[in-house]
RNA sequence: GCCGGAAUAGCUCAGUCGGUAGAGCGACUGAUUCGUAAUCAGUAGGUCCGCGGUUCGAUUCCGCGUUCCGGCACCA
């Protein structure tokens, strides 16, 4: 982007910013027209709009959008104009109570308390007086009256806490033209139509059954396609890498998780122990508990330790795609993007403090290849942090701060010398050790991680793993975990979104489709498929007693990436008549051609066929 | 977990001011043999999410529960 260009972009974002701020302002003086005695919270713009939260006297739903936006035109046709006024600390905290609103107070103390802000601010436009910082458009009659739209109704915590009351929240999409605001409703409805949980039930990918339980999805012969395909890649890219496989069970005893700590820092996110009883040494009864794993580490560890290890066998990299179980909470289970039971493309590299640099090296090259593969280019990087200053901090992460800080060093400097940029992540390590996560933007707009790196320093010792260092000497070895494709469950859930649930050829779970113009050639269309299935492809016949249109409706409804076409002519002349997805432009090619460029942009893993 | 909303055929949805329900698509059967996004006809398919309550009678009203959706919190 040029200087002007960027100027320009921040002009018009700034004036955006305006607009969304002080329609926030005006929609809440609606509201309280609506509901009189609500109290306010925070109302900010936003990447697409503006929100503010409120504590309602009565509920308002979606149904009365149309009253509230009534309202807001209203307003805007008014013309108020917003009035700054600055108070001190004292005299504003006087208007804050003459205001009687009891959040704001609470923020305004801490903004003058805790940051010892000497005055504070104020906007009125009409009936309305906030406590803001600005900055606001002159007057209402600069905000465009149709660009801005009410999207919906949520629930919040006043200040993200949630030991916190819980507000109303009211969303709204809000630009600076019509043509901006549909815009933007097309492309959130376009992405609508892209959600996992939608398109996994339509394309037979995923189902979820209320007796086999929340979170707890059935993966279909579709859905089970695109799983293998990623396993087998992933399995590739990590044998050229030096990974070995291994294969752990899904429960282990609690008093393994005792030890590594995940009882202290990660219990409620576990489902609880199974009891049983065992017969002890002298025949007697002995209660016994196990635990679903969250993770696999624990596994891993021992797989390591089952053998002596010299530093010479350093780097060990033990790779599984295991089943593990999270107790999430209901309310945040969702399609397959957040499951119960997940399979995760898990592995474990066991190395040196001097290593450390080279397997960081090594696995984000393995993620480059992986996401370049796959045609993804929309993530950054964050680096989590452990926040030592958590209220939680010490149920959170284990204590050991000069761990956190040696090892969070070594990320920093890590990614530093390889220029890549990243945002930090306070907060967001796992309770042993700090992290690399890969952030995916979804279609919806949001970011999401989907796959991360992370340095435990904290487990290792505790399971007392080793090597033999060139000393002699036992060495305790850090560990690495790495998953590039996350789970199956996350990773297909963001697939499913980035391609529309139109599959690139090698992932698709039906590759072709071959159809008759009439039955006459089923002959033909059922050599093909043998063919063609012959070499592993992902062949079938469509039904013979449809029309011609029929067929191909269907199969581009099911979003198959080749269509293939047979009557006389192909018949007659060896041929097929290629309709890819997405394309209008169809290719006649012979059959050898066709079988040609089709093994080779599935043994490439292609994101379009060659022809 | 919290706030709000929703749940009717496999899917998308209509409907019953309280008298046990309908459409389109899909499925199945038959006819049609067809050249690029829906050929025609017929058939089957529903404890109207579950449990209680009110009522002569509840899919409809009320309560509780379950699941899902939009968020928040939490997270791969």
């Amino acid at each position: 982007m040029n200087n002007v260009a960027e100027s320009e972009s921040r002009a018009s974002e700034d004036s955006l910013y305006r607009i969304r701020h002080s329609l926030a302002h005006v929609m809440a003086q609606a509201v309280l027209q609506m509901r009189e005695g609500s109290t306010l919270g925070f109302g900010p713009p936003i990447d697409d709009g503006f929100y503010y939260d409120f504590i309602l006297t009565s509920p308002i739903t979606d149904a009365d959008f149309p009253e509230l936006e009534r309202r807001m035109k209203r307003i805007l046709k008014q013309g108020q104009r917003f009035y700054r006024e600055e108070l001190p600390a004292d005299e504003a905290l006087a208007r804050i109570d003459e205001m009687g609103e009891p959040y704001k107070r609470e923020y305004a103390e801490e903004l003058v308390q805790s940051r010892g802000l000497e005055g504070l601010t104020f906007y009125r436009n009409g009936q309305f007086l906030d406590m803001c910082d600005g900055p606001h458009v002159d007057t209402t009659r600069e905000i465009p009256r149709d660009a801005f739209k009410l999207r919906s109704v949520a629930g919040a915590y006043w200040r993200g806490d949630s030991r916190n009351v819980m507000m109303t929240r009211i969303y709204a999409w809000a630009y600076d033209s019509r043509e901006a605001l549909d815009k933007a409703v097309r492309e959130y409805e376009l992405a609508q139509e892209r959600d996992h949980k939608r398109l996994g039930r339509e394309l037979g990918i995923f189902t979820v059954d209320d007796d086999i339980g929340r979170g707890l999805p059935l993966w279909l012969p579709n859905g089970t396609v695109i799983r293998d395909e990623l396993e087998k890649l992933a399995n590739e890219l990590e044998f050229r890498a030096g990974y070995q496989r291994v294969a752990t069970p899904h429960i282990a005893k609690a008093s393994l998780y005792e030890t590594t700590g995940h009882l202290a820092h990660y219990r409620d996110s576990m489902y609880p122990a199974m009891e049983v009883m065992e017969e002890g040494e002298g025949g007697e009864s002995v209660k016994e508990e196990y635990i679903l794993r969250p993770m696999n580490c624990p596994h891993h560890h021992k797989v390591y330790a089952a053998a002596p290890r010299s530093y010479r066998d350093l780097p060990v990299r033990l790779a599984e795609y295991g089943h593990v179980y999270r107790w999430e909470a209901s309310g945040a289970v969702s399609g397959l993007a957040r499951v119960r039971g997940m399979c995760m493309n898990d592995a474990h590299i066991y190395c040196t403090e001097e290593q450390i640099g080279d397997v960081f090296r090594e696995v984000i090259a393995q993620y480059d290849e992986a996401y370049s593969i796959l045609g993804l280019t929309d993530y950054f990087i964050r680096l989590s942090r452990w926040d030592p200053n958590d209220a939680k901090g010490r149920e959170k992460y284990v204590d050991a701060p000069e761990e956190w800080e040696r090892t969070e060093r070594i990320l920093a400097d890590l990614l530093a010398d390889m220029q890549i940029d990243y945002v930090e992540g306070v907060g967001e390590a796992a309770f042993y050790g700090p992290k690399i996560d890969v952030q995916f933007h979804t279609v919806t707009g949001r970011d999401e991680t989907v796959s991360t790196v992370q340095l435990d320093f904290a487990v290792p010792p505790r399971l007392g793993l080793s090597y033999t260092g060139a000393d002699g000497q036992p060495h305790t070895p850090y560990c690495i975990h790495r998953a590039p494709f996350s789970t199956h469950e996350r990773f297909v859930a963001f697939l499913i979104e980035h391609f529309g649930g139109a599959f690139p050829t090698w992932l698709a779970p039906v590759q072709v489709e071959v159809i008759t113009v009439s039955d006459q050639f089923a002959d033909y269309a059922g050599r093909i498929v043998d063919r063609l299935r012959g070499h592993f492809v992902r062949a079938v016949e469509a039904s013979e007693s449809d029309t011609v249109s029929k067929k191909i409706r269907a199969g581009l409804t099911r979003k198959v990436p080749n269509l293939v076409i047979v009557g006389e002519r192909e018949a007659a002349d060896g041929t097929v008549t290629l309709r890819r997805y997405g394309e209008r432009k169809q290719v006649t090619l012979s059959l050898d051609e066709f079988e040609r460029v089709l093994l080779e942009a599935i043994s490439k893993r292609s994101l379009a066929l060659k022809v």
